[in-house]
RNA sequence: GGCCUGGUAGUUUAGUUGGUUAGAAUGCCGCCCUGUCACGGCGGAGGUCGUCGGUUCGAGUCCGAUCCAGGUCGCCA
């Protein structure tokens, strides 16, 4: 007889001992033991162990010898304790069996091109390829469970706050300013396009003009640019906007929302207010805008211990207004030479020009090939200021401001990984405040918004807006976790000259602003309350949350790094029909390439 | 666009200075097995060595190009 479900399988108990369960899941495993078989049932909550003998079975038996993984069963079965000896402590149903009087094989399975379990090593391509099995994954069940519950939190906090969720158009206007847009092709206008949506950051400002107040809305961004272990095409935002407040209020308002979330899931409390540091202070201690403050190895600035050197390198950098600065690496003066040299080439790759170095042996003398450079008070200095001791390693960058924190910058972090120094259970959780207003692109030959070309200068600052932009300091927090950015916002400019000095810094002119943002300008000639806000990127936070390397593990279906889906096989050609209909013609050959 | 790593049975992989029939584990298939939970025993099938081209008497191995995946720099207001 037919039964409907009762239970899930991993959530059964010692209570219902000796109670009938009906089931339904997917067979983890099949251990047939000729007259006995034993079936390990896996549901979303859980697995359990389903015996199938003749006796108490019947037909049933038959149907089992022919049921492989992942077939889909329902089974009726009675509930039992098992016996001290066939107790399993290594799953959460193990005191307890099921022994199944009837058994359904609802769908058959081809064989599985990988194990259905966690912890498994498959190649990315396979995975992504069968998304749905690794999704079938308790991990990976896991991973979107706990995403669920974060979004739920949120909007919870939010809700019981007075933020109203307010969807905005995906449909939208391509802004070139920033990232490149997703373009969609407009058929009843002919030549027109519509952009996907960066973020809903000028429709949220105008929400405020209409006097929404508090505005939220969990809602997908996308961005075409190259991909990266936290970057993805289409990705999630928390978008959060306030009117009447200044930065305190929203980084307070933060604090509470993601406490609540560590809370709600993952039991975990943190304790507020966060370290704030400003941008400055950050960039010369970790050379990073989004510092991992999980360890030390803080940058220390050298230029007075090396000054009046013969080192003519060191110097002639910092004549040319550029910097020193090393770290040190506790315990690293036994680093195999090797491993220096690569070391060199790593910090390549942020520009460096080079890499000096600094041992200090376990009898306190010096060993560095820039030893010569220096006196002996020099170095003595030296090692003064990098507080270095006994077998510690001083390594040292020299060159723009900008490329020692880059290079410095990773260099700490890599060190820290190789030495292990980073406590994975560790939450440092930090603000950096004070953001630059502009930064000087070499490219375009002036100044572009670091953050965003809304986002409000400080009061004191905007006297320079026009004389000197590059000392205008924004009023701009970012949320850090752990070296990553996870939240990003500022107060906006409400008022309309303020915006329109601004637009002008970037070399914007009127005529252009007009164009491109003249609604927002018009919007605020009505009105427009003082405001600001944030925007979280949701999956980078459930990414730290569930310790996974990738914002892949904790998305349903993401892209490939050349931003395919290998499931869907998307992006993919289209029919002559649908090009004509939107006036478009490519020139890309065809059959060029894919196949 | 640049740099780096990888691509060998369904899966994870070994493969030496180029040399006979590319090896293992696991999965899969068949038979046996009533207390396993990484069940066990016996037997079996399964490989265009990513693709294309080149060097060579001979290429999984060397060279070139290309495709795919991942990491990274640039890029990401």
């Amino acid at each position: 007889m037919i039964k409907k479900r009762s239970h899930h399988c991993g959530l059964l108990t010692k209570q219902e001992a000796g109670t009938e369960v009906t089931l339904c899941g997917w067979v983890a495993k099949r251990r047939d033991h000729g007259g006995l078989i034993f079936i390990d049932l896996r549901d979303r909550a859980g697995i359990v162990q389903v015996v199938v003998a003749p006796e108490s079975a019947g037909e049933a038996f038959g149907l089992a010898e022919d049921v492989r993984n992942e077939y889909v069963l329902r089974v009726t079965g009675n509930v039992r304790l098992r016996t001290a000896e066939t107790i399993n402590t290594n799953i959460a149903t193990g005191e307890i069996e099921v022994v199944a009087t009837d058994l359904e094989v609802l769908n058959a399975s081809k064989t599985p091109p990988f194990y259905i379990q966690d912890g498994v090593d498959v190649d990315e391509n396979v995975r992504l390829r069968y998304r749905y099995l690794d999704l079938r994954r308790p991990e990976m069940q896991k991973n979107l469970i706990l995403r669920h519950k974060v979004t739920k939190l949120m909007r919870d906090y939010l809700d019981t706050r007075d933020f109203i969720e307010v969807e905005t158009p995906m449909l939208t206007k391509s802004t070139p300013e920033g990232a490149r847009d997703y373009l969609v092709p407009s058929r009843v206008n002919p030549g027109k396009f519509y952009a996907l949506p960066q973020s809903p950051q000028i429709f949220k400002q105008i929400l405020m003009v209409a006097g929404m107040e508090r505005y939220f809305q969990i809602v997908r961004c996308f961005r075409d640019e190259d991909l990266r272990a936290d970057r993805q095409p289409e990705f999630t935002q928390l978008d959060i906007e306030m009117s009447f407040v200044d930065a305190e209020d929203i980084m307070e308002m933060m604090e509470g929302l993601v406490a609540f979330i560590f809370k709600g899931a993952l039991g975990k409390d943190l304790v507020a207010p966060f370290q704030r540091l400003t941008w400055d202070e950050a960039m010369a201690r970790y050379g990073s805008d989004k510092p991992d403050l999980r360890f030390d190895m803080e940058l220390i600035d050298m230029s007075a211990a090396i000054a009046g050197s013969d080192f003519k390198v060191f110097n002639a950098i910092v004549e040319a207004g550029g910097q020193v600065k090393a770290i040190n690496v506790k315990g690293y003066g036994n680093i195999a030479r090797r491993e220096l040299d690569g070391l060199v080439e790593f910090v390549g790759i942020y520009g460096a020009k080079g890499l000096a170095w600094i041992m200090v042996n376990e009898d306190g003398s010096i060993k560095s090939p820039i030893a010569k450079f220096f006196s002996a008070e020099q170095l003595q200095a030296i090692v003064q200021a990098g507080a270095a001791e006994a077998g510690d390693l001083l390594l040292f960058v020299a060159d723009k401001p900008a490329i020692v924190a880059q290079a410095l910058g990773a260099l700490r972090l890599e060190m820290a990984k190789r030495r292990n120094l980073i406590d994975e259970d560790k939450l440092a959780f930090a603000w950096v405040v004070n953001f630059p207003m502009f930064e000087y692109s070499e490219e375009d030959k002036r100044y572009v918004a670091m953050h965003h070309p809304f986002t409000s200068p400080r009061d004191e600052d905007i006297q320079y807006l026009a004389t000197n932009p590059g000392r205008v300091y924004a009023k701009a927090y970012d949320m850090v976790l752990n070296g990553t950015e996870i939240g990003g916002g500022s107060i906006r400019i409400h008022r309309k000259e303020v915006q329109k000095e601004v637009f002008s810094a970037i070399g914007l002119s009127d005529e252009e602003a007009k164009e491109k943002f003249g609604f927002l300008m018009d919007a605020f000639e009505f009105g427009a309350p003082p405001h600001g806000g944030i925007a979280f990127g949701l999956d980078r936070l459930i990414m730290i949350m569930a310790k996974r390397p990738s914002i892949r593990d904790v998305i349903a279906f993401p892209k490939t790094q050349s931003a395919t889906c290998l499931m869907t096989q998307a992006p993919n050609d289209v029919d002559e029909k649908q090009l004509r209909e939107l006036h478009i013609r490519t020139n890309v050959a065809k059959k060029e390439h894919k196949e």
